[in-house]
DNA sequence: CTTTGACCTCAACCTCTGTTGAGGTCAACT
DNA sequence: AGTTGACCTCAACAGAGGTTGAGGTCAAAG
């Protein structure tokens, strides 16, 4: 069983895969999206550095509150690229990621209130109501495929 | 300009749309999907009634949160299909939407606190990290087209 | 009676987030 | 030398959630 060589720095994709719990496949896609990178080897197989680990956490975590990988590569855009980002880079990162997370937490909420106390109460065809306008929100999706809320 | 003439309950297509702020396209879509009715003229256009109005601000509230369109036609299945649902009948609806809503609202916060916590101290490429594993569900989305949290 | 606007159907297309498969390379082990 | 397993690329497909366009119907207004 041949087994893939790596520095101590280094990471093959099965690596980042299995570590990471996300499919080689997604990564190779996160890397297309630019969301990721890697080096290559001298017979072409992409080698990770470990911070790599937590920019895919970050990448998975973000997701799973419905934030688009657009957004957050964008977010990711801001680490520094010419060096290993510091915990410090992280922390900023996560700082303006707080306040996306803030915002969603107090939608959620509203939304939550409205729907317990408007719906019981029968005002939702009416355009006063959270629920049917919510913060100016809802009902405004544009023209363009579905999104899902991008904050 | 001909007027599309409609009884005291029933609404035209483009009435729905327009009050609801939900393109005539997706109105079709979601009939084609199951999530609301209509009856139809002699001439073949669609009629609704005016709780479609409420289904619909329902529909749209929800997916707002990242509910998807088969988990919500599965909440309005709920609704009796016989009459015209009651403010009761909405009253329970919304009581098992909240528990959801106050689930999500829950993973989020949770979310929040991991990054602001974890990512900071460095532990974010760790197994034991909430936010690389966070709650037993981020890592473990198994194969299959990404989903969002469905609760 | 023609025009206009709202409506109808059906098929094709779009974005997003990936997965699957075919065909090929490379290094290690037997 | 052959086999094995991990890796590579590229193209095609999947599913969710719709939009767009072509071609047609119907009823009211001019």
């Amino acid at each position: 069983m041949p087994r893939a060589r790596t520095t101590f720095h280094e990471l093959t994709v099965g690596q980042v895969a299995h570590r990471s719990g996300v499919a080689i496949s997604a990564l190779h896609f996160y890397e297309r999206q630019g969301l990721i990178r890697s080096t290559r080897t001298l017979s072409n197989q992409r080698r990770y550095s470990r911070d790599t680990l937590r920019r895919v956490a970050f990448i998975r975590a973000s997701q799973h509150v419905g934030i688009s990988l657009a957004a957050i590569r964008e977010a990711l855009d801001q680490l520094p690229s010419e060096r290993t980002p510091t915990p410090d880079d992280w922390a900023r990162l996560s700082a303006s990621w707080r306040t996306e997370l803030d915002a969603r937490i107090a939608h959620l909420q509203a939304l939550r209130d409205d729907l317990t106390e408007c719906i019981g109460c029968g005002c939702l065809s009416l355009r006063s109501c959270h629920l049917t306008n919510p913060r100016d929100v809802l009902g405004r999706e544009g023209p363009g495929a579905r999104r899902l809320p991008q904050g």
